[in-house]
DNA sequence: GATGAATGAGCTTTCATTCAT
DNA sequence: CATGAATGAAAGCTCATTCAT
């Protein structure tokens, strides 16, 4: 009885969720307000406040997932690639990682980048990420690489920056997006020889 | 007199534009609001709908003007780099290009790139200059390189890429922006020789 | 069974007036809200509604309770002071009883006169126990006094406006709240005399 | 020009007040909300929140104007008794002057002091003009009576109080209204004489 | 043209009340 | 009967836009 209530109770705050990612996916960001997000989610206004205690509340959510989602990518990269020292490998496990990490959902990931209001901690959240992205590549880099730091700095926000332009900003490539990544990839394992 | 009549408007134009762009700046999109320009610009309200039909016609015209400078220096850029075909000096031509490009006025760069509601117009507007700067390039290499097409694509986007982490985001670095460009620029030339 | 239930529903009943007027008189009528009341109370918003028809019945309950005390402390006057007429004594005990009535739980008091929306059929019960006040004193009086009807009025509403401004405005006196109830005493003693 | 225009907006800015306590008086602070303030004064929403920071703002407008009222008339009072120490002549002028107050716009009264919420800064202002107009019949008293700031304090809230319940409560009499108040006057002075 | 008062659609939020479980 | 999730009318407020002066 009481799991059967909650279960309710938890459909309703997925589907406010739910309902607020699709609609900035789809319409951007202007367009999410609580009586759109209420209707898409099939409840009511009232149920929305029910769960959340303002608007801002569900997009914090939204956020969160995201970066929790990328979170658990890079935790799961950093076990399945303990020990490994091999540049060419890291190199390709990087690139492969954010191009997943973009394939998702890309004009959610875009809406989320560009047109929503991040605040403060949210933004340090994303630098804590990047930061740790760096230190994790830094440290398998550092037995075979000079500058790891700097290394691990520059392969992490190229690899980021180029999914993003190339997964979520609907830009004209000359080659698919996967043989763009392997060319970017190409490059940076040329650049960890030098 | 229609002389000055003219003289007038345009400074009533621009006050107006120059007042949303400090705006949006300052304090971001939410903040931006026709009574804040008008006041900011210290005309009236009524004043800026006689030169502008709504809002949004505003920020098409920081929009413009932003991409105009970036018109402006990729094209400096071309006529200076007119038959230089040395892969170095145009990778290096093409890192400092977009650093500039991204030194001036940060706070406004990021509100525009990631606060504003972007027009599928503008985001043409936005690709296409890419693709010229992309062309260009390509153009250039082509004498030296295989692949200009595509190798000019990883160029340009991981330039601009990382230009723009590094300088908009407030981002942290292991070294100053400067040093990171340098080493940009190096891993770049190392990928044309490559 | 059925006298358990009832005790059980008394019990509920209870809880949520207690719960009302307890939220009235510490966070005021604004504060006063259905949810409020069944969390304080213990019990669910449904329950509340399974024992009162709507949010002002418990309001009405809280200010029956208030007029009900108010019309025993009459009672027990006008029984104790059954054929008294000394007007000495029944001033004394006029002032006496406005200022028993107006010592308890002052803050409800306020909150009850001055933020509770009172509706006309509660105006006019308050009325009427008004009303039987001054009978009641005016037929003791009538022995004694000429104008008894008169001198009633200006003697109950006196004494009841002194007490209420007193006690519950929170008022700056130059004596402590009894010295000036005695003052007030002499003065309407002086007035039966006249 | 100029004075056209500030002549529209202070028109706007009295119907606004205006219509709200109309409202008020006649259908109580339940029914005082910013979009039946804007119909009955003609005007629109956003109109009184040109004027207006929010709905509590125009209320406290009404309470300012009753209360600069009620100083202005204790003022003009004190003005004219200047120099009088006949206490029956000063007991006349206070009943007189609490009468007068209260006359004015009952229904409007009955809903300021009854059911709208007063912040402590209002309440703070009450407070001082009640003690202003203690101390200054205090003043006028002392010459010819005992205890002057005690029986002030007895006069002023009796006198107050009374005028309040007979005008402003609806409360049934056995007389008229003023020869109420000229039975009160008549116990005030027996009082000072004691 | 310039002004700024006025407009009102539309948004966020609250809360008395209902009803499926 | 009890529960508490769900409802939705209604309130406060904002701001892009209009228009009388």
């Amino acid at each position: 009885m009481r799991q059967a209530q909650q279960a309710r109770a938890k459909a309703t705050v997925d589907a406010v969720v739910e309902a607020a990612a699709r609609i900035l996916a789809e319409a951007g960001w202007p367009a999410v307000n609580t009586n759109a997000i209420a209707r898409r989610a099939g409840v009511s206004v009232g149920s929305v406040y029910e769960y959340f205690p303002n608007k801002q509340a569900i997009l914090d959510v939204i956020i969160d997932r995201h970066l929790t989602e990328a979170e658990e990518t890079l935790a799961a990269a950093a076990s399945s690639l303990a020990g490994v020292t091999d540049t060419g490998v890291l190199v390709e496990a990087l690139v492969a990682g954010f191009v997943r990490l973009h394939e998702n959902d890309p004009r959610l990931h875009r809406a989320l980048s560009s047109e929503v209001p991040v605040s403060p901690a949210q933004r340090a959240r994303v630098e804590a990420l990047r930061k740790r992205t760096i230190s994790l590549l830094a440290a398998a880099l550092a037995p075979n690489v000079s500058d790891p730091g700097i290394r691990a700095t520059l392969l992490v926000d190229t690899a980021d920056a180029l999914a993003h332009r190339w997964l979520i900003d609907e830009v004209g490539l000359p080659l698919p997006a996967d043989r763009m990544a392997s060319e970017a990839t190409k490059m940076l394992k040329g650049y960890l020889l030098s």
